[in-house]
Order: structure tokens, then sequence, then C-alpha cells
DNA sequence: CTTACCCACTCGTCTATACGAGTATGCCTG
DNA sequence: CAGGCATACTCGTATAGACGAGTGGGTAAG
């Protein structure tokens, strides 16, 4: 085992009053806020911190765990701890679903991802009718069954979200919304066509830590939050016709709205 | 000690390749979310499921970590590991800048709170001339320095929010603005009195883990995200006229955008 | 040259122990 | 009765050691 580069990484102060983990974990976050270690740069093992500050490992590892908490660093079985590279983000504009970008062919998730030069994907595509939770009830309006279409989208193989719409059956039922492609312009297209002329959206939006169903389904990173979007779909009587419930893998995407200061 | 009431959590796996510390996580993790341990109430001590498991404590510890990292729980040094509360939350309309809004006395974050039946208040004021950031002067259009306007936002004691607004020197230098009390309406009311008649917002949603600094000023609890939303107005010629970047406690927030169909 | 194996290095999991520090309670003292 | 202290309980920090499992490189065998 070789030692650390001298310079890099300081030493602790033992008159402190802050835990030895702290003061560890302090000096590394500094080295990677100030460009020492890059986006996907090795940080030093384990071993060789233990010897450079004369440590137990468990006190190394728990200082890892803060910065593993913090999203800044991701450890790799076998290989190291590395600095968490930032994925490039989709950045979703408050225009997304004006009516001309639907009047073209192709999913706005797939010309977008295209456009930008990566790789979309669609996968766990399911459609099946079913019985409507409390919260979707009443966003649609006291429906008791819906069809519920779920999908996840990927990019570059990367999954970055999770999205179920829910439809109440009076206008899903027997038509294209209820099959696995919807055609061209999504659903929202055919809701227009089946003389639901949509009005406005209506979007929700929290962040939280996942679910550890959530981590799986979307492979995500400890300490990579998530952003739960839930937009409701408003025909012009005033009717909900749709609910999207969406969970994003929040260091993949950044939301843009414009707000009118009328 | 006592010994735990039997049938609130279960066995250990001994041929799951499941580590078991997740197992753990994995019973705790089930027994609240089915109720069995309500908000605010108190797990069982470290000591009781090192006894209950026949584990040792590091492993147990390991355990609430997990948990404490979905934001599920918390722990209080000297009373215990208690599952974390879901404080109130404020929900931000997507109307909350409406001129009509402002043309009324008081700030919006009082007004509401109020109505809200919680006490607001507001603390850290800082009003001075700065140098403006890269992002900052990109997004104001390249000025140099600026005027920030830094606050942040408590309710019922707990502090929600951290907002710093910059705005050109040319617009605020010597108004009400540069001013620690901007006055009825806020600094929207002495934009549009000084001639910059607000045309609309522009917001940028991230989510994110705190950095240490936020976890200090916002006393966010582990396995709390923050929401990073930055504001731009723009004046109806076009200008951008202010920057507003604010970190928000996920937790107690709920943004709400209206989106036209057209 | 290629393949297979071994080994060194990495992080993952778990045990056992020790002491420190914050909290609450009850008892004892004044 | 009030105040203070002792105590037992809580989590926080840290050590030292053990074994397991994934990764990658080098070496030896084919």
């Amino acid at each position: 085992m070789t030692s650390l580069p001298s310079g890099l990484l300081g030493d602790l102060d033992p008159t402190s009053d802050r835990a030895v983990f702290r003061q560890i974990a302090d000096q590394l976050r500094e080295a990677i806020d100030r460009g020492r270690f890059t986006e996907g740069a090795k940080l030093p093992s384990e071993a060789e911190l233990v010897e450079h500050y004369g440590v137990s490992r468990m006190t190394v590892r728990n200082s890892f765990s803060v910065l593993q908490g913090e999203g800044l660093v991701h450890a790799e079985h076998g290989k190291g701890v590395f600095v968490r590279p930032r994925p490039p983000v989709r950045r979703l504009a408050s225009d997304r679903f004006a009516r001309r970008h639907r009047e073209q062919g192709k999913s706005a998730f797939i010309v977008e991802a295209d456009a930008a030069g990566s790789h979309p994907q669609v996968d766990s595509l399911e459609v099946k009718e079913e019985k409507a939770s409390q919260d979707i009830s009443t966003r649609l309006g006291s429906v008791r069954r819906v069809l519920a279409r779920r999908r996840r989208y990927l990019l570059d193989g990367k999954p970055v979200e999770f999205a179920a719409s829910y439809l109440p059956l009076d206008i899903a039922r027997g038509t294209a919304i209820a099959e696995p492609n919807p055609g061209p312009g999504g659903i929202y297209a055919r809701l227009e066509e089946l003389g639901h002329r949509l009005d406005h959206f209506e979007e929700e939006i929290r962040a939280r830590m996942p679910a550890p169903a959530e981590v799986k389904t979307l492979r995500l990173a400890s300490g990579v939050p998530v952003i739960h979007l839930i937009r409701t779909a408003y025909d012009t009587e005033g009717r909900a016709v749709e609910v999207c419930d969406t969970v994003m893998a929040a260091d993949a995407y950044v939301l843009s709205y414009q707000l009118p200061a009328t």
C-alpha cells in the first residue's frame, strides 16, 4: 500500500469537539469542492485513510457514509469510493404540454431525448383496469375504478422516471388509450380526439427520499432524492380527465415553469 | 430492561442473503408503514433490539441509519429513536405572485401563515451590495454587482426556507428595495412603483440533499432533501429585474403550478 | 499467445467492547 | 416542599478484529 500524496488531506484536530469522522468527512468534502477530486475520481481507499489519519476503519467508513448521505460520493464494491458524477439533466419546460407539441408524431420524451443526443427508452409498460386509490379517486372526482397506465423512462440505459397515469373508465375503456401504444401525440392527443378538449394542467411537486422500491426501479444511488410530481389534466368543462403520478430521479431533472405576473 | 412485546417484530431469516441490518430495517419500516408505530412514536431502543434479534449493537445502529437515510426516523440523543412526524406543509400556489395579492398590505408569507393558523417569522435579514456570482450575473443579463437581500423564514419556530434576492444596482440602489423592510407588498410592489411593470416569472426547480451549511440554517433532520428554486422576474420589456434563489426544507413544501394546455 | 488461476486490494457485514454525553426520574437532603 | 444529586437509561463515538465478496492484474500453465 502506498501512502497518500502529502498535502492532499490535512490532519485531525484532537482539541476540536467535532467528531473525528466528521472532521474526515469535512476534509474530503472540501477537497472535492476545491476540485482536488473531480467527477468520477476515486477517493483514497479506506485502508489509506486509516493509515493517514491513524483511526480505525469503522471511523473512516463512517465518514464515507456521511458523504454518501449528502449524495457527494458513492461506493463500488471491490473498486473504491468515487465522486458521484452529475448525470445530464432533463429540463422540463412549462410549455411541454402545449397543443402544438402534441400535433406532431412521436412522444415528447422520445423527441426531446433524440434532440439532446441521448438514447431514450420506455419499458415496464403496464396497462390495466384497477381500483382507484383514495387519493386518485378524489382527484378524478370520486371514481371507483380507473384505467392505469404505468411505464418507466430511461435515458442511455439509466432509469430516470417512473410514471403512472390514471383515467376514468368511462373515458378510456375501449379506446386507443387502453392500448399499450396509444399512438402519435400520446394519450392527450387521444383525449382531445375523443372530444375532451384539454383546458389546463395542475401540477403538484414534492421532494423526498425514495422508498426502497423506488431505489430499485430507478436504480438510485444513495443520497439521491426523488421529485414526486402529480399532474391533473382538466378539460374545458372543468372535469379532471387524467391524473399522472410520476416519480423522478432528482439528479436527472430540472423543472421549469412560467408564471404570469397578473 | 423489559423485553419487546412479542409479535411486534419478527425474526431474522438466517438463510436469506439479505444482510441482517437490512432485514431489521425492513421489519421496522414495515411496522411503521402498518401503523404499529405512529408519527412521533418511539421505536424500541438499541439495547432492546440487540436483545430481541440477538445481534450486536452496531448492527442495530446500522439498521437505524438506513431508516434515517430514508427520512423515516430520527434519533434524539438521550431519548430514543422516533418516527419522524410530517410537519405541516406550505402549499405554494402558482398564482402566489398575482398582482392582486401584492396590492394588499403585508408580506405574502405572513398573510398566508396567519391564515393557516401558524406563527410566521422572518429573521437573518441581510441587505447589501455585492459582486454577482457567475450564475446570477448571467440570469440578470451580465451585471457585475447586485443588491442582495437574504432572509430566513420560519413557521412556528421551525426554519422552512432561506431566500436570497438579487437585483441590478441601477434598479435597486437608493430605493426602498435597499431598505431592510421594503414596505407593503414587498419588493415586487416597489419594482412596479419604480416603473418596472412585471410581466412574468420563470421558476427553475431542483431537488437535492442539503450541504452542511443548509442543514444548519434550516435545522434539517437527516434524510430530508431540499427543494432549490430559482425564480427570475421579467418586466414587460423582457428585462430580468430580479433573481430569487431559495432553498426550502422539502418536507415543509408542496409546490403547485397551473399549465395552460394551449 | 491465450486461458485459468491466484492473489492483492477493494468495500460489505458483523461482533465485542469501551467510554462519553444527553435525558429523565426518583430519592435524598436541606 | 424545593433543590440537587445519583442513577439508569438513551444514543454518539471510537477501537480492533474477523470473515466475506467483488474486481482486476499478474503469473503460471496450456
